[in-house]
DNA sequence: GAATTAGATTATGTATACATAATCTAATAA
DNA sequence: TTATTAGATTATGTATACATAATCTAATTC
């Protein structure tokens, strides 16, 4: 899954996830995107890849120009991204990159914490067939191999697969799209955090933990666990970020 | 608190809550709002109040007429609205008012189990000061009344005062913006089975327990209460519109 | 009468025009 | 030098123009 939530390939086109498009949607898609689509994309990409001074202002006729196109498709562009919280649209000054403060990620994680729970939780109730299993279960073993050989990159794109393949589980479009929403917010962060952080040993066992309730159809302790999980990574990052010293991303 | 979610009161200029804002916010913006911002909660609320045909067909040009401006502003307003899934902008057909199905609605109140329960067990770790509660106690007592007065419609603005109030202990300004999203989303269902469902006479044994449990600090039970309640609330509403043979809103 | 095709119609995506109000610049006065 | 004000500049919100492609209409052909 070919998606700018995972880092590693710079330099290449790479593509932006299209919020809660399948891949063949987008292809379709894609062979006659209107430019609006296209700026969104565009400047979606540019500001999770940090391309963007946060906090810098930009106007709109320099937004457009950078893009090559008119103001029109450039404005209606901002208007979706400022919807998604990736930009403040501020009355006279132009459009303004969010900065994230530790205060938005911890709030930014509540919401993935609740909702990606409540998709496990769903998906422990469905016992989904063997078949949909296997990629959550590949995607664990790819994070330990990706551990052994020191390949954060890979560890962190195997972790993107993981949670996505689990919302997935969750069979709810909604909250799949919203995770996906918020998880790209947080993606500056991640990137950054990845690299300062303790290696990510112990993660996996609640992994393997959380992929065996579900297919034990333990609702409640698949939640559970996935729960403390995953409030146990935003505790880490935040309290590395605040002993880092940084207040704003 | 007024809202578009609060029945009754037909007639009246009516404001539509426009999400995430204070009421002093709404007035300031209010002042110099757009046409942009008009058009967005002029057709918000037709929509919510089912003054569209569901399902049917509208054309840029008719709405921009309809709304008395040129389809620039109608267009910005109808990207947001899409956004927030009220509308879909079909390719060549124009706007789509979204019919809601069985199926939406089992999702739309899913996420909002999730979120509302993720709130309370925030709220119930911050241990409110009593003055922050007294808005949640007194929205109990008027539901209590207004089920003896038989006053469904201020039973139903009670109630949504009070996950509203309950959502914002949870100080979480996201999961207070998305729970606002998917409520008004749910809105014209909520009004419809209103007057179908038996009277919601039991509901507010379990509001009082999550206050309770609130006030005491047990996150957890807080948690389990409400999302138990959510549950139920939720899956009343489903049977009640299959057994009425309801597919679509 | 049915079907196919050419022409007309028009919704959309995009560009451009324009009025307004905010900001900036510069000049004049104290 | 500092302050104030008038004029210039320009970003935004909105309207309008325009090209394209899709749909509809009607006419012609079988």
């Amino acid at each position: 899954m070919e998606s700018a939530i995972i880092p590693g390939e710079e330099g290449g086109r790479r593509r932006i996830t299209e919020n809660s498009m399948s891949k063949s949607d987008l292809d379709k898609k894609n062979q006659k995107a209107s430019l609006t689509q296209k700026a969104y994309s565009e400047l979606k990409e540019r500001i999770m890849t940090g391309k963007f001074s946060v906090g810098e202002h930009y106007l709109e006729p320099e937004i457009a120009e950078m893009l090559g196109i008119s103001r029109t498709p450039a404005r209606e562009a901002l208007i979706r991204l400022s919807q998604e919280g990736l930009i403040d649209l501020k009355p006279r000054r132009g459009v303004l990159v969010k900065p994230i403060f530790i205060h938005d990620l911890k709030e930014i994680y509540e919401v993935l914490t609740s909702l990606e729970s409540t998709a496990v939780w769903l998906a422990a109730k469905r016992r989904p067939a063997d078949k949909d299993m296997q990629g959550l279960k590949s995607a664990v073993d790819e994070m330990d191999e990706a551990l052994v050989r020191g390949d954060l990159d890979a560890w962190a794109a195997a972790d993107v697969k993981f949670h996505m393949l689990l919302v997935e589980l969750g069979n709810n479009s909604r909250i799949r799209q919203l995770v996906q929403t918020y998880f790209d917010q947080a993606h500056r962060v991640r990137m950054l955090t990845l690299k300062l952080r303790p290696k990510p040993v112990d993660s996996n066992m609640d992994h393997r933990a959380v992929v065996e309730m579900i297919e034990k159809g333990n609702a409640e302790e698949a939640r559970r666990i996935h729960y403390e999980h995953r409030e146990k990574a935003g505790e880490l990052l935040l309290s590395l970020l605040e002993s880092y010293g940084f207040t704003q991303l």
